[in-house]
DNA sequence: TTAACTGTACTAAGCCACATAGAACAGTTT
DNA sequence: AAACTGTTCTATGTGGCTTAGTACAGTTAA
């Protein structure tokens, strides 16, 4: 599904966490997609199975995944209703970002550029 | 100067690079200008100095500030020429964080009337 | 020269997040 | 019944973070 980056020395459950997200903000993972399991992630990644429990417990909670009992994990559909202030937060993340890139002479035309082709691709109106 | 947030859980030294760096990428800090001592800062945070010694440590190996033995800690002028990889880093955070908009239905828009914003207010062409 | 200030470099100690190992419970599916 | 799911414990070890204290080296102002 995907590896680990051993020169990432971000916490483990952290890296699962952005590679999950990674893949359903994508569109690689659709709605009620189910994810590989906690014991099943745990042994293709070589790592404890407690790790991956927590990594997606910790994307329940951001409202990414949900889980229920005794069938898996599953891609949360959706997901813009929930998070007014996650949205936020990266917009804010997003200020910090353009304030550094500003200081350091790159063009704002390459900024706009790439939100541009970003959402160009994959993307569909989403009305609910 | 500012103030540290005891709602963060990230490292104290971690903090208190963010706040030189929005200090100096919004240009209320100018180049060459002197940051607070080691001492002076610890004791107006109320921490330890080897902590913020660590914090300097690591704006100077990415290039914010430069310290003399003896004399203090400056800010770095022409930073824009000294840090592609770093440029190389902020522009794939930026891919992410507009991936992940983009999955929330933020509408692309707003960002870019965001960026236009940031670049107006501040920014003087820099030919060097 | 002296005193007070700068950055820098150690050692020692304690706390806590992270990760592992192992076990168990509860519910589903075949 | 067996094999799979998520979930919840305890116990253990490692390493990063922070503090405290001391010291060295060089600058600056009295």
């Amino acid at each position: 599904m995907f590896q680990l980056d051993y020169m990432d020395h971000s916490p483990l459950y952290e890296q699962i966490k952005e590679k999950i997200k990674a893949l359903i903000i994508s569109g690689a993972m659709k709605p009620d997609e189910k994810v590989p399991s906690v014991r099943e992630l745990a042994q293709s990644l070589t790592i404890n199975p407690n790790t991956i429990h927590k990594a997606y417990k910790e994307l329940e909670l951001e409202g990414y995944i949900y889980s229920v009992r005794a069938k898996g994990s599953f891609v949360t559909p959706i997901y813009n209703k929930i998070n007014q202030a996650r949205k936020d937060n990266l917009l804010l993340e997003l200020d910090k970002l353009v304030a550094e890139l500003a200081y350091m002479n790159v063009p704002k035309e390459q900024l706009i550029a790439r939100i541009e082709e970003l959402y160009g691709r994959g993307r569909q109106k989403n009305n609910d």
